[in-house]
DNA sequence: ACGACGTATAAGTCTATGCTTATGTGTTGT
DNA sequence: ACAACACATAAGCATAGACTTATACGTCGT
């Protein structure tokens, strides 16, 4: 999925907290639905979207879609992030040397 | 600044091609024009809504305006993503532990 | 002082997106 | 078989955002 893609999909807060829902375990639709005010058209497509970019995992099971996280989606955030933590606190500057340690 | 905003700030791809560039060294408005097919005002805009979203700096200098990577514009979005990096590569995973050794 | 320059702002247009209501599709229980 | 259910899709609307042209603002060189 492109980093374009990714960052329109979580600019919406609303899809931010299925995630965050998501990333406590698997929820159905109509799971997710609670606290939140928004029909169920909005939640569905909110989750179309996250399935499209990668971001969210469907498990059918009946009637029912179960959704969880897909970690995997969040790839290319994390590798564009990469390229500006070089003012990350200090002691994470040193990752990089240390994971290159720890493979030995 | 919001996650929200932050989010929304670099789901335009000119913006984060500016970023890049910026990464690479401070540059002037029109300095960074070059490579782009953008006017002059979208360009303005663009690094006015970076300056908003505290990613980048700007640096005054009688009529030119130097623009920087503001790295600590950043931690939110570090914040952010750290909560899926649950499927990091598991290397990565130990690193919490790894720096609370680093502590003593 | 004045014109060229570097940048910012204003105002309008066009498209993308998130919402709504209405409806479609497949599944389950009786 | 049929009604209730879980979810998806369609279509329309309203707002947001990225662009454009025009213009304003401050700075520099002559």
């Amino acid at each position: 999925m492109s980093e374009t893609e990714i960052f329109k999909v979580l600019s919406d807060p609303t899809r931010r907290a299925i995630l965050e829902r998501l990333s406590a375990g698997e929820a159905t639709a109509t799971d997710l639905r609670e606290g939140f005010a928004i029909t169920q058209p909005a939640m569905s497509q909110h989750l179309a979207v996250l399935r499209g970019a990668g971001l969210v995992n469907e498990r059918r099971e009946g009637r029912y879609a179960h959704y969880s996280v897909n970690a995997e989606g969040f790839a290319p955030l994390h590798a564009w992030l990469a390229r500006y933590r070089a003012f990350w606190p200090s002691r994470i500057d040193n990752l990089k040397d240390l994971l290159r340690e720890m493979d030995q």
